[in-house]
DNA sequence: TCTGGGGTCCTAGGACCC
DNA sequence: TCTGGGGTCCTAGGACCC
């Protein structure tokens, strides 16, 4: 059996760890630049808020209820995930991490499966004060709907889904769009033909289901029928792309600031390549104006660059970034948005060597090393290229940013007796 | 005024090879 | 007049996830 241990609204419920006070009242966190709505209390799901809507349409319902507004806090939410995270390791015999707030649980040799999940839930929220469900089946995909139930319905947190009746009775309300590997589109379509419970898409024909939703979607009506297709994966992959990139906090129009963030893009990218132990041949490099403003001209280029010999030095990969930018850029238009991505990564040990290739790479590892050293004590980018800028004019909007609790001395709860 | 960020996988079609 | 069969690799686009 598995069992998928979800975090209850997570973010939300990072905020109220550390504001008691908060209890019971709604709350949302916006993403990056307080954009979108990414997170909400159940209290401000009842409100009527959306999942991903815009913040700033939000306003008069936020004002009017006294919604409790967050700007996204991944310091904190990273944070507290690790110690949730922590507990299951300790507690159960294999784990996968799925995302920051999930995790799969195999539960090979578990006597009690009910007892065990209840006395884990009790401990991860004793320890850390975040509050988790636990839906218990024979696949992953079973666990995830067995995990819905949980949160919908049991006021212990706890759905264990094993024999075959129980598990018909129940997807027979289960709705498609509800199910893991049904988005937008498929929910359409699958409606369009007249599929509605998870129950009718279990009767339907394979090879109709693999020639309209591919083989994922083949796998996915197996695991409803209790055939496990999706095995735990307890090591971490290396990542075959990274990303970072940022909405600005106002329109930027000229090369300079431009380059100032693709720099810094540029640079933390270099700086996660590194964490993973890996290497990157290949540099893209993108721009954007503003979609939502359809009256001004557009412009969103992007171009690649790939390297003979794969790195992960800030300073080379900066600079490949910055002459790609210099190609693409055009002068004239309102920029929102920048980005760089990193791709045809693999691991340190393999590195291939050019024949023509003369730096010395072992000497700029060096000073890399002893950067991400310095920065890993005294705080994000305390040490940086100097092309990152100065005073970052289009720094993304964090108006209403928590404090880091658990990560920054300064931040830290005092407690007065 | 204000609309996120970071990933994976699959498939079809084109280019190329012998 | 007649024009095969069997591959690989790459890319763009589309689907999904959190």
């Amino acid at each position: 059996m598995i069992a998928l241990v979800d975090c209850n609204n997570f973010y939300a419920s990072c905020e109220r760890v550390f504001q008691p006070k908060l209890e019971n009242k709604p709350i949302v966190v916006l993403s990056n630049n307080d954009g979108c709505v990414i997170a909400r209390s159940n209290e401000a799901k009842a409100l009527g808020i959306k999942m991903g809507a815009p913040a700033f349409k939000m306003k008069p319902i936020f004002d009017y209820h006294n919604v409790h507004v967050f700007s996204s806090n991944f310091a904190l939410y990273g944070d507290l995930s690790n110690r949730v995270m922590q507990i299951l390791s300790q507690e159960s015999p294999a784990i996968e991490i799925y995302s920051i707030d999930e995790a799969f649980l195999d539960l090979k040799g578990v006597k009690k499966l009910n007892k065990f999940s209840i006395d884990l839930r009790k401990k991860v929220g004793q320890w850390t004060g975040i509050p988790v469900s636990i839906g218990i089946a024979p696949t992953k995909t079973l666990a995830k709907v067995a995990n819905r139930m949980a949160k919908k319905y049991k006021k212990d947190g706890v759905f264990l889904m094993k024999e075959p009746a129980t598990i018909t009775r129940i997807l027979k309300h289960v709705a498609v769009d509800e199910l893991w590997g049904v988005g937008r589109k498929y929910s359409k379509f699958l409606s369009q033909r007249g599929f509605q419970t998870a129950y009718d898409l279990v009767n339907a024909s394979e090879s109709w289901i693999r020639n309209n939703m591919t083989v994922n979607g083949l796998r996915m009506i197996k695991e409803l029928k209790g055939i496990p297709c999706l095995a735990l994966e307890y090591e971490t992959q290396r990542k075959k792309n990274i990303c970072t990139s940022r909405s600005f906090g106002m329109d930027v129009k000229t090369l300079q600031e431009l380059e100032e963030a693709i720099a810094s893009y540029a640079s933390t990218c270099a700086m996660k390549l590194r964490k993973e132990k890996s290497l990157t041949s290949s540099i893209l490099v993108f721009v954007k104006t503003n979609p939502f403003k359809e009256l001004n001209s557009q412009h969103s280029p992007c171009q690649k660059v790939v390297l003979d010999v794969p790195t992960n030095d800030s300073m080379e990969i900066t600079s490949q970034a910055l002459s790609v930018l210099k190609r693409i850029y055009k002068d004239g238009f309102n920029y929102k948005k920048a980005g760089v991505i990193v791709g045809d990564i693999v691991s340190e040990e393999s590195r291939q060597l050019s024949l023509f290739h003369t730096q010395d790479i072992f000497k700029t590892k060096n000073i890399m090393n002893a950067m991400d050293d310095i920065n890993r004590k005294m705080g994000r980018d305390k040490v940086r290229l100097a092309v990152q800028g100065f005073d970052r004019k289009w720094r993304l909007k964090q108006e209403k940013l928590s404090p880091c609790y658990t990560t920054r001395f300064d931040d830290v709860l005092e407690v007065k007796i």
